[in-house]
DNA sequence: GTGTCAGTAAACAAAG
DNA sequence: CCTTTGTTTACTGACA
């Protein structure tokens, strides 16, 4: 019903002429799919909604494409229609998606054209009235409990798009939306009434679904309803610091202007954010920010507590997780900077709540070094239970990308895995700098100290060889080196195993076996549909020696007889970090968690429960 | 209690 | 002279 009003509102829109009648009709068809398909009367399945959010990504991602590239009209337009024809079932909602996204890009479009015609405007009139059609629609589900929607969620672009855009683009995003308002003023003087409008797109959303939001407090702990001004004009000047500013630089969304001192920065915050429109709707922008990543760290750590459960595991305090977490802050905490958090980054399971990588979970390894909360049980993982970074990695190189956390290897191997991922597996020093501070947000900061521990390593593992190059001195792997400074290793004897379990708790167990089971996964199964059924390899990897395992692995791979896709050579060389399969990430990813939380456990009966009925609920 | 491993810090030297 | 690179030593903490 709705989708049909709304197709209609476009197919009756004064910018047919610019190609959209044409396409009416599809929407038009799309439009009747949906209602044939009886959404529009509400009836979700629940199937559509659990690729709700998933969808509403891809579409705020097309979008916001649309925004980027400057698209005005027509595109978006297509992009609308083509979602009522894909997504029937949900298009009222991808809907409202695309039609406020597709105001912005508008309004967009309007500030660097600076002209509008009356014909374009009155679209954009018709698309608001659509948004709004499609805004009480929602609220029409959730009022009958159809859809699920937390509140705020119902501004699904704005948060959506942070989701699907790298920090630049939403950081663009922001300055965009800045821009929208100054265009506005750029109308009202040029005689172009689009306040209403305007308001509504900027705000869009926002201001739409305020009233469901409850008015949170800003991680800064301002309130979300003040007003920047007022907060400028009383907080910071009572204060030495402000938390919108720092390392000289105006922290305000799409900001970044430079202030010399304190002083600049207040007058520039008094008169580049004051109190108008473009302020409120930023700092809209910001509390939906806010809300939605409070709203994914609830579902993740509702997701946490399915998963304990199924594990049998005594469920760790939601109230941890369900707080809001400032993981950039408390992760890059180093060991000097907070002593209550030993560096070796097993925080609590804040990864869940990481804003950059909001979908993703914690690493696997990260967490399952967790367990005593020290370095060295990471190092210890990785090394001693060949932890397999080229998985690790690939699973979670966004993660360690933009989250300030300290991957769970060892520098030695960390840089083994940077020379081995180049085609010739030489690395000068420097590029093995770029390698650390490319693929790890954590080694961004504290660069004397790592990287005079990079040196360190190089330098004294014999593994590290030195090697006189034209260009100067480059750095290989002696993997016979590398392969000897293993400890010596566990025999597949079951006394080792129980001593394995005993003697390095729940958490090492874990550890080790998911190694295995990554391992078994890299060098024997590397379809990603057989990961899931990997289980049963890695179970089988419990009573061997895991070097044995890591070696053999790697000799395997180093014939290059197993597939390659993460053939041997190296799993370092052809690591997919951005499209290792989701089954794999899903595979490590209870485990991980399940390790991080065991401080809270105790130990399980005893090897045999944890040979046999772990890796069965991993096979199931 | 001891040895090993890894991380960190620091001093030092050579080269660019 | 400064920076980068490379080596070495010392210390500490965790683990076996």
């Amino acid at each position: 019903m709705m989708v049909e009003s709304a197709t209609e509102t476009i197919r009756t829109t004064p910018s047919n002429q610019n190609g959209v009648s044409s396409l009416s009709s599809q929407s038009d068809g799309g439009g009747r799919e949906g209602g044939s398909n009886g959404d529009t009367n509400g009836e979700i399945s629940p199937v559509d909604l659990l690729h709700l959010q998933q969808q509403q990504v891809c579409v705020c991602v097309c979008v916001c494409v649309l925004i980027k590239a400057n698209e005005c009209l027509v595109f978006p337009a297509l992009s609308i229609l083509k979602l009522s024809k894909f997504f029937p079932l949900t298009f009222p909602i991808h809907l409202f998606c695309c039609v406020t996204c597709f105001s912005l890009s508008l309004s967009l479009s309007c500030s660097q054209q600076q002209q509008l015609g009356n014909k374009q405007l009155a679209f954009q009139q018709q698309l608001i009235q659509m948004q709004q059609l499609q805004q009480q629609h929602i609220l029409n589900l959730q009022r009958q409990g159809l859809v699920n929607l937390q509140p705020g969620q119902g501004a699904v672009p704005i948060q959506s798009l942070q989701q699907a855009m790298c920090p630049t683009d939403l950081q663009q995003l922001w300055k965009d939306v800045a821009g929208v308002q100054s265009t506005e003023e750029v109308m009202k003087h040029e005689g172009l009434d689009l306040t209403t409008n305007s308001s509504n797109t900027t705000s869009y959303s926002a201001s739409k679904v305020s009233p469901q939001i409850p008015h949170h407090t800003l991680p800064n702990g301002q309130n979300s309803v003040h007003t920047p001004k007022r907060d400028s004009s009383t907080h910071e000047e009572h204060t030495a610091s402000h938390p919108l500013y720092g390392h000289g630089e105006c922290k305000w969304p799409g900001c970044e202007a430079l202030c010399e001192d304190m002083g600049q920065f207040i007058k520039h915050l008094n008169s580049e954010h004051a109190l108008d429109d473009r302020s409120t709707a930023q700092c809209r922008v910001q509390m939906q920010v806010v809300q939605q990543l409070e709203i994914q760290l609830a579902k993740e750590s509702e997701r946490l507590q399915a998963m304990m459960a199924h594990l049998h595991m005594r469920p760790s305090e939601p109230k941890h997780f369900n707080q809001p977490l400032n993981l950039a802050s408390s992760m890059s905490l180093s060991k000097r900077e907070s002593e209550g958090f030993p560096e070796g980054l097993p925080h609590p399971p804040t990864s869940a709540a990481t804003p950059i990588t909001p979908m993703r979970q914690g690493p696997s390894v990260i967490s399952s070094s967790s367990l005593h909360g020290v370095g060295h049980i990471r190092r210890r993982n990785s090394d001693k239970f060949c932890t397999p970074i080229a998985s690790e990695l690939a699973q979670n190189c966004e993660f360690y990308k933009n989250a300030d956390v300290r991957p769970p290897f060892t520098y030695a191997s960390l840089i083994r895995h940077a020379i081995l991922e180049t085609s010739d597996r030489q690395l000068t020093l420097n590029e093995i700098y770029n390698w650390f501070t490319r693929m790890f947000a954590y080694f961004r900061r504290n660069t004397a100290t790592w990287k005079n521990a990079v040196r360190h390593n190089l330098s004294l593992h014999k593994c590290f060889v030195r090697v006189e190059n034209v260009k100067g001195a480059v750095w290989t792997v002696d993997e016979v080196e590398y392969q000897k400074r293993r400890p010596p290793k566990m025999t597949g004897s079951p006394t080792l195993v129980k001593n394995m379990i005993s003697g390095l708790g729940f958490g090492s167990l874990n550890a080790s076996y998911q190694a295995a089971l990554a391992e078994s996964s890299l060098g024997l199964l590397n379809s990603p549909t057989l990961m899931n059924n990997s289980t049963g390899a890695s179970l089988n990897m419990l009573h061997i020696g895991h070097d044995d395992v890591s070696s053999t692995v790697e000799q395997v791979n180093s014939n290059g007889s197993c597939s390659p896709g993460l053939s041997p050579q190296q799993y370092g060389h052809q690591v997919h970090v951005k499209e290792e399969p989701a089954e794999m990430e899903e595979d490590s990813r209870p485990m991980s968690l399940m390790a991080s939380v065991t401080q809270n456990l105790s130990m399980p009966g005893d090897e045999r429960d944890m040979e046999e009925e772990l890796p069965t609920e991993e096979l199931e």
